[in-house]
RNA sequence: GGGCGGUUAGCUCAGUUGGUUAGAGCGCCUGCCUUACAAGCAGGAGGUCGCAGGUUCGAGCCCUGCACUGCCCA
């Protein structure tokens, strides 16, 4: 079997073939467990399931940097899960994002010359679902290329049929519990969207205004002008139109004489009274604030407390309604000019100030928010519901506080958001739940005509209701609003596990809504996924999904029982066990990636310039909890590099093993063919390379645990390159002659323990960089793989080592760790050699001889395993004749004054050449090397001579000093003795 | 206005409960196309850990103040 791989890894030629393999293959399905039957069986109870949903994105959207930070994290658990045995089931979807998705389609309607409102609700529904069709794939069919080991078979949509089933239940449920209600309240209203916005979708931001300050007439008991006035500050005077009160602080002075007086309202001409309030602030303005009920939250509150009407005074778009008088029709911002030019003429203006404010603007399209009042529908998050019982806030804060024993529903990493989300929470206000749009789970709840009450079908009923429920009218109507996008998507993570079919009472047996499956098998899943494992998401959706999953999430799984039948306690109602929150991504420059700003990078087209293994890896290595990634394609750059690096230490092995092939020698892989135990027998660097093999399997494992990606990714790099590409690699090519009969045995086991430990590194670096390893792995086998995938092995342990000391003399930690020294000895020798040689100018290419000595300090034993080594020594640091000697030998004198000797750290070398040194970059260097060392002496003296340091001190840090003070006594008396003997130049 | 975080090598970041002379990748300098790899190999330079105090035998790490900077909430 020839390996004919070309000599530069071209990822573009392998990652579309495995990308299409993994899905068509449905490797990563995983089917609903055996449909549970009764007496319950415990399916997911041992913690043999590991599960993940994906945070679904828009359904518009287009695969972005932090999708794929997002998704690499995703992939690199679920993969490393898998292989460690883990039933794992990632779930993916879209989500059908209200407001996005039908201004995408309205902008397509605009350009065709039409629009949603031409169409009809129902058409440009119709539309919409086309819209979904064609394009609503295209950011998973990314995430398909991407290679996300995702169960497509799976797949959710959040308008699909089984969601929108859960969101009609799950409405109806809260309805008649008392916790949704419909009111009139002050929103946040995007007048270009058109609809009533949530405060979340409300980013505020510092804009230079204005502060105008406004004389309103004050008037005498019998309605007239005094011609005393008082002066408001506003930002916004169009607001005024709506004015129906001023107001100012019962202690403030200034106003005291003026309490329970009225005014009459410019332009209007509506007499309004002056009322009191501790909330106005004596230091804003004037002290005197005008009060507009319908267009200030603020304001909304006090008008509540002093029973103030409320004058609406916009229509939907921003525009002065009929209430406006002379202004009505004009655009809140032309109304603002011609009032405030109006207010001038009649010399009511008493001042404009600048000033800058912060403005709400819309999320979406980023319009300035206009906060009106309108009717909309709300969860009642703090009220408990009619049943009793704590309400939805209070069982979203026990799901993350810790109980009396300090365990934790849900754990956050990392840990402050634990504090974030419970500040939060703690100080919820009611959620409002509509939308004025079109797109969406439209609210299923009919107006009465006749009686104007309202109707909400009972729980586990499909039918639509046709009569009035109070008065029993026909003529009813269904509600026109549409639920805010996050209702359903905070559902999900039971709405995919087939609630609510399988709460429903007497649905056993029976299928459920269409897609759902049956009643068993929703149980089955719920039972084997539900809570699931883990969630992985940015801060920016923390309260937008996170805190809404967990509240809806809490809330209604609590009534499926437990796989057992008993009731379902808080910590196994959770819709997550753990949140891992990641950080942002930005540009090389650590700025925000925004469109305005240009400065966005396509994963895409990065992937194509680097490959996709290369950009997980850097996103992987940078994502250290809580830091923000500066993404910066140099590191890519590197990465690149790193999957060459593996490509071709694969094209050295193939080579290898074809050549061992026509040797007659067969080279099994995944086994270590070593037949004779004796420990003189195992090549030091084998013995090297397993525990180093192991330890890094170890140390991975063990970061991956704690979200380490960071450290996980570094330690496979740094184990792949550092040390089995530049060390074992390197050594391991002594033992490769397959020409010569006599050595076959040796270099057969040889290139079995290559194989063995090369396999295992693939398996250990898979879910880092699956496309890579997929391809090396089969190649690897020649087409006999014992798996359909790298991705079904299991991931290296820390145990595998047992085997090996079993099969060696190495049977304790200690012998291990001498191994390790002995290792060590030799690079440091080998090291030492190549940095002389370079001192003194050998040339690259040539061999010569040299001398080691090694100190007294060292055990004898160790010099032994260089002699032993010495072959090694000779090809990595080219050396044709080595000589070991002691360091009495190399310096009789004992006064380290040999020029033509080089200490570094244990080691000194001697290397022959006929050279002269360069006496001046010798000087220098030594005298660098001095004061380093007498710096590091005069450190370790005084700490030395403390006497509470030697008394507190932990015995092995004092041990530890000590040995360190005398070597570098040692290193710099051969310093000092090597410049004095250094001859003037 | 309230709260949270950050400041460590030229750049981007690690640094576990305080403990021996602070690490990595990239970049930089020097020399090499050594038949796995120039996307490579070998060697090397580079940090008074933002500033000022304090606690301690000992501080990058703990405490106080200051400066700069980022984010969240109102």
């Amino acid at each position: 079997m020839p390996h004919d791989l070309p000599k530069a890894y071209d990822p573009t030629a392998i990652e579309d073939h495995w990308a299409g393999y993994w899905v068509r293959e449905k490797l990563f399905a995983v089917p609903a467990p055996a449909p549970r039957t009764a007496p319950a069986q415990n399916q997911g109870q041992d913690g043999q399931s590991f599960t993940i949903l994906l945070p679904p994105p828009n359904v518009t959207g287009r695969l972005h940097m932090g999708h794929m930070l997002n998704q690499t994290e995703m992939d690199i658990l679920i993969r490393w899960r898998r292989m460690t045995g883990r039933l794992a089931l990632w779930l993916p979807g879209t989500d059908h994002a209200g407001i996005a998705t039908q201004m995408m389609v309205e902008r397509q309607l605009a350009s065709e010359g039409s629009s949603r409102q031409k169409l009809g609700r129902e058409a440009f529904i119709e539309r919409v679902w086309e819209w979904r069709r064609h394009y609503g794939g295209a950011i998973l069919d990314q995430m398909k290329r991407l290679g996300a080991s995702v169960d497509w078979s799976r797949e959710y949509f959040t308008m699909d049929a089984p969601r929108s089933a859960a969101v009609r239940e799950a409405f109806v449920r809260l309805y008649h519990q008392g916790l949704i209600y419909r009111g009139a309240y002050i929103v946040n209203w995007c007048p270009r969207c058109q609809t009533a916005i949530s405060d979340l979708e409300v980013v505020h931001q510092e804009q230079k205004g204005h502060l105008w300050e406004i004389k309103y007439p004050v008037l005498g008991d019998g309605g007239q002008e005094t011609g005393e006035h008082i002066t408001v500050a506003t930002t916004r005077p169009e607001t005024m139109l709506g004015d129906t009160a001023v107001a100012v602080h019962p202690e403030d002075e200034r106003y005291t004489r003026l309490h329970g007086k009225r005014v009459r309202l410019p332009l209007v001409g509506r007499e309004i009274p002056i009322i009191t309030d501790e909330w106005v602030s004596r230091d804003f303005g004037t002290g005197a604030v005008k009060v507009t009920p319908a267009h200030d939250p603020n304001d909304f509150a006090l008008g509540e407390r002093h029973h103030l009407p409320s004058i609406n005074v916009m229509d939907d778009r921003g525009h002065i309604n009929e209430n406006g008088g002379p202004y009505q029709g004009l655009d809140r911002y032309a109304a603002r000019k011609r009032i405030v030019a109006d207010l001038e003429a009649q010399g009511l203006l008493a001042a404009v100030k600048d000033y800058t404010n912060n403005v709400g603007h819309c999320d979406r399209c980023k319009t300035v928010v206009e906060p009106r009042l309108s009717m909309q529908w709300f969860i009642a998050v703090n009220k408990a519901p009619n049943s009793g019982g704590a309400s939805m806030a209070e069982k979203a804060i026990a799901a993350v506080k810790p109980d009396e024993n300090g365990k934790k529903a849900i754990r956050f990493t990392p840990e402050n958001y634990e504090k974030i989300y419970l500040e939060w929470m703690t100080n919820i206000h009611d959620w409002c739940i509509s939308r004025q749009l079109w797109w969406g789970h439209r609210i299923p709840a009919w107006h009465c005509a006749v009686c104007h009450k309202i109707t909400v079908p009972q729980p586990n009923s499909t039918a639509d209701p046709t009569v009035c429920a109070h008065c029993g009218s026909n003529e009813i109507v269904q509600e026109t609003d549409v639920l805010d996008t996050w209702f359903s998507s905070g559902l999900l993570p039971v709405s995919v596990f087939g609630w609510p079919n399988l709460v429903l009472p007497g649905n056993s047996g029976a299928p459920g809504p269409p897609m759902m499956g049956t009643w068993e098998e929703n149980r089955a899943n719920f039972d084997a996924f539900y809570p699931t494992s883990l969630l992985v998401t940015g801060f920016d959706i923390l309260f937008f999904w996170v805190a809404r999953m967990i509240m809806l999430g809490c809330w209604f799984s609590s009534e499926v029982p437990m796989p057992d039948g008993s009731p379902r306690p808080l910590a196994e109602s959770v819709p997550f066990r753990e949140v891992y929150i990641h950080a942002l991504v930005r540009d090389a420059n650590r700025e925000k990636m925004s469109k305005t700003k240009g400065n966005v990078i396509d994963p895409i087209e990065i992937v194509k310039q680097y490959g996709t293994d290369a950009v997980r890896f850097t996103l992987a290595s940078m994502a250290s909890p809580g830091t923000d990634i500066a993404f910066n394609v140099a590191r890519t750059e590197g990465y690149r590099a790193f999957a060459n690096k593996i490509w071709n230490a694969a094209r050295f092995i193939f080579m290898n093993v074809d050549r061992a092939a026509e040797a007659g020698i067969a080279a099994p892989i995944g086994t270590i063919t070593r037949s004779d135990f004796m420990l003189n027998k195992w090549p030091i660097e084998e013995l090297w390379i397993l525990a180093r093999l192991n330890k890094t399997a170890n140390d991975v494992n063990l970061a991956l645990e704690k979200y380490r990606f960071d450290d996980a990714a570094n330690f496979v790099y740094q184990f792949f390159w550092g040390e089995f590409c530049d060390w074992y690699l390197e050594i391991v090519k002594l033992r490769l002659d397959f020409s010569d009969a006599a050595k076959k045995h040796e270099s057969g086991t040889a290139l079995a323990t290559l194989l063995f430990v090369f396999e295992r590194a693939l398996r250990l670096l898979s879910p880092f960089m699956p496309f890579i390893t997929e391809e090396i792995w089969h190649t690897l086998y020649g087409g006999g793989p014992p798996r359909e995938s790298i991705a079904l092995m299991s991931y290296p342990q820390h145990e595998n080592l047992d085997d090996i000391r079993r099969m060696t003399f190495y049977s304790s930690e200690i012998a291990m760790e001498h191994l390790q020294i002995a290792i060590e000895d030799l690079q440091q020798a080998i090291v030492a050699l190549r940095a002389r040689r370079k001192e003194i100018g050998v040339d690259e290419k040539v061999f010569v001889n040299a001398k080691i000595a090694s100190g007294k300090s060292r055990v004898l034993e160790k010099n032994l395993e260089i002699l032993g080594n010495i072959d090694i020594i000779q090809r990595l640091a080219k050396i044709k004749d080595l000589e070991i000697v002691y360091f009495s030998d190399r310096d009789p004198g004992g006064r380290y004054a040999d020029l033509a000797w080089q200490t570094f750290g244990p080691v000194d070398v001697f290397v022959e050449f006929d050279k002269h040194v360069d006496i001046s970059a010798e000087r220098e260097r030594l005298t660098r090397d001095i004061a380093k060392y007498e710096k590091g002496l005069a450190t370790a003296e005084r700490q030395l001579g403390n006497e509470s340091f030697l008394a507190k001190a932990p015995a092995h840090v004092v041990e530890g000093l000590k040995k360190q003070e005398a070597e570098t006594r040692t290193l710099l008396e051969k310093a000092r003795a090597a410049l004095a003997a250094l001859p003037e130049s």
